[in-house]
DNA sequence: AATGAATGAGGGTTCATTCAT
DNA sequence: CATGAATGAACCCTCATTCAT
């Protein structure tokens, strides 16, 4: 790989090839304990190499971000696409937490976006990625509100957002160290134990009941 | 302020002053701004006097939130047990946000509480925590459910705990960096500045909104 | 054990106590591994209290090498004192590493002895320690020219000193840590392998034999 | 010397600067007393920087006695190829403590060498270190051999490996802090005190005047 | 004599990022 | 474009010892 990316098509495979690298990495480990220098090494690039494609840690991992959206956004649309039925609140609860959870990183990426991910990144960086968030949130937005006919205007978009506070908060409180691992598995503390998948689908349920019910009052 | 705690009221004392320390100096700064070098030499002591009274930083912080975590259910306590009317889901979720608001740096410390204390944290320590919030749950998950008739034996606790992870999740979203905040403030990126107060008021009532709506059914 | 100790008698008592425990830490661990502590603990005494009864760490260890060397000398002279023919070389060596050998901690602490008790001792302590060891190669040299004919006066205290030498240099190399271990567990490593009491008896055996064979000749 | 080392050449050479600050700097001080920062600075090289060249403290001053070592027995063989006649016990003695006190940190090295640096060290590191060892005690083994007729096969590496041995136990008796120092002043205290060059020129004299005469039994 | 609260010095190391080549 | 040598900031905690009580 110590050839030189010419065109564009080459830079842009390239970038996609570390952005794998690090998504792998990740899986295994933490945000610190993925090192540059080694999705440099396993990219069969120079340290200094990755620093062409992104310029900073931080960058790497929102473009890592940005495409588990991407695709998070492009699966629930495609969903929300199928068919024309309206849905209840507790099927999309259903469907929205199984999209959720069939990105495997999704959450814990999200984890970082606002705590490290958007501590570090340039202007131009964040305006493209916040951009693309609002033009996905526009769309899936109004699917919901078509498939969800209780939804006002505005209010799939918004219902998004809060969406991403859920998943991020429960996401933390299912992902505990060992040692509070451990003493979660005391059988008296079993109502502080945390189910990612259980939790995120019945706020989710909640919160669309309550949008459902509140119709004619605002938002 | 040589002079040595003896009596167990001294020292409990001296321990109540490191933690308003801390705190103030988390009031200016993020939680690794905090140094422990500084919070000594403001408590008048040597540097490692501040470990006899907590082993780690994390432990400092963790019995920091936990003050403000007692002194929250406390206040949300007495809000609930002030008359007998039942309340409406509007009215509870705005009770609760103001509670949650009125404590300064609750949202903040509980942004750390999965993510950083719970991870360098001995396990009497983090069960001495779990117990604390797991009495609290009880009580005041009891007093919900008097209050919200609409609410099933449990589901106040759990509420609690759903509600735990939205302060998280809505909180770090609403606190963004110096460059994300400057991209926020473009016009059209309105839709996703994030108003901590209302959006957690919002999906507060929502949540116990639907809750109410879903009576009869699972979750 | 709160009772004060007035009479000579219990602090003496006490002191020995104190040694036992440290005796016992130090079985289990490297002098920094021993916590005084831990010691004082163990002890039943205040962190305080066994400064009282040694004014460093070191001179804590430095009696507990005293005594170790009293008993080993005793046990030699006791040796030496058997019977009234004269012994080889060979059997002086062989008695020599056995009673070095029999008191299991004593190659250790003599490693510490240069290096760090004698680091950090008062000269009243450094000077009563010293003393001690002179009066016991006096008379234990003494005890060896008569058993073994071959050395000239003055031979057998110095000999004691070169032995003191060799015991530190040969326990260090016999007591690796777990990654040289490893290493010296390679096939072609086993020259380096050192095996303590054999590398001091057949040591000890040859400067005995070499200075047999050099009588007449300076020393 | 912000100039880069790009080839390997250049590298070696850094290499080199480094080791020649810490040598300077180990011989002022003690091990602990030479600070990474300090050889970093006097290097004209920022602190991380040596960590390129050596990963711990401990690698860099194992290093250090690699050179070291490798001169001594270079100067060692170089004496022993000298010419064809048998050497006596007391000549080789007189050889060996020559060339041992001729570089001056060797002996103060080896003190540290299974104590200190050993204790921190990679295996390859480690591995690496040991095989120069067994090199080198095998092609000057030998030579001993050929010099001093009267040792076996084999025994010329065995005498290395026990002279190491008593290079660090004798130094160490022969450095004393001044505490003892000032004891051992005390005329009384003269047995007690330990010329390094006279007693290893002794010590060695007689267990090669050892090894001489006990030819055809074991050991 | 005993206590135990208070003290405070002390430093190696990682790793994202830069920039000379 | 690519390289990889150079950079340098950043920091908690332990524990022997002291001394007020």
């Amino acid at each position: 790989m110590k050839l030189r990316a010419r065109k564009a098509e080459d830079k842009q495979e390239r970038r996609v090839a570390i952005l794998e690298v690090a998504r792998e990495a990740f899986r295994k480990g933490s945000f610190p304990d993925v090192k540059m220098s080694e999705v440099a090494e396993r990219s069969g690039l120079a340290k200094g190499t990755v620093f062409l494609y992104f310029p900073t840690k931080e960058a790497l991992f929102l473009a890592l971000l940005e495409e588990e959206l991407g695709l998070w956004f492009e699966a629930l649309d495609k969903e929300l696409s199928r068919g024309e039925a309206p849905w209840t609140a507790r099927h999309a609860a259903k469907v929205i937490a199984a999209t959720v959870l069939a990105r495997e990183e999704l959450a814990r990426l999200l984890m970082l976006l606002h705590v490290v991910l958007e501590q570090n990144v340039e202007r131009d960086v964040a305006l493209k990625f916040k951009a693309m968030l609002l033009e996905h949130m526009g769309r899936t937005g109004q699917l919901l509100e078509t498939r969800l006919p209780f939804l006002a205007a505005g209010q799939g978009g918004h219902f998004l957002l809060t969406l991403n506070g859920l998943v991020i908060g429960l996401k933390q409180m299912a992902e505990p160290g060992p040692v509070i691992r451990e003493v979660l598995e005391l059988p008296e503390m079993e109502p502080l134990r945390v189910d990612f998948a259980a939790e995120l689908e019945g706020a989710v349920e909640n919160i669309l009941c309550g949008l459902e019910h509140r119709t004619g009052r605002k938002g």
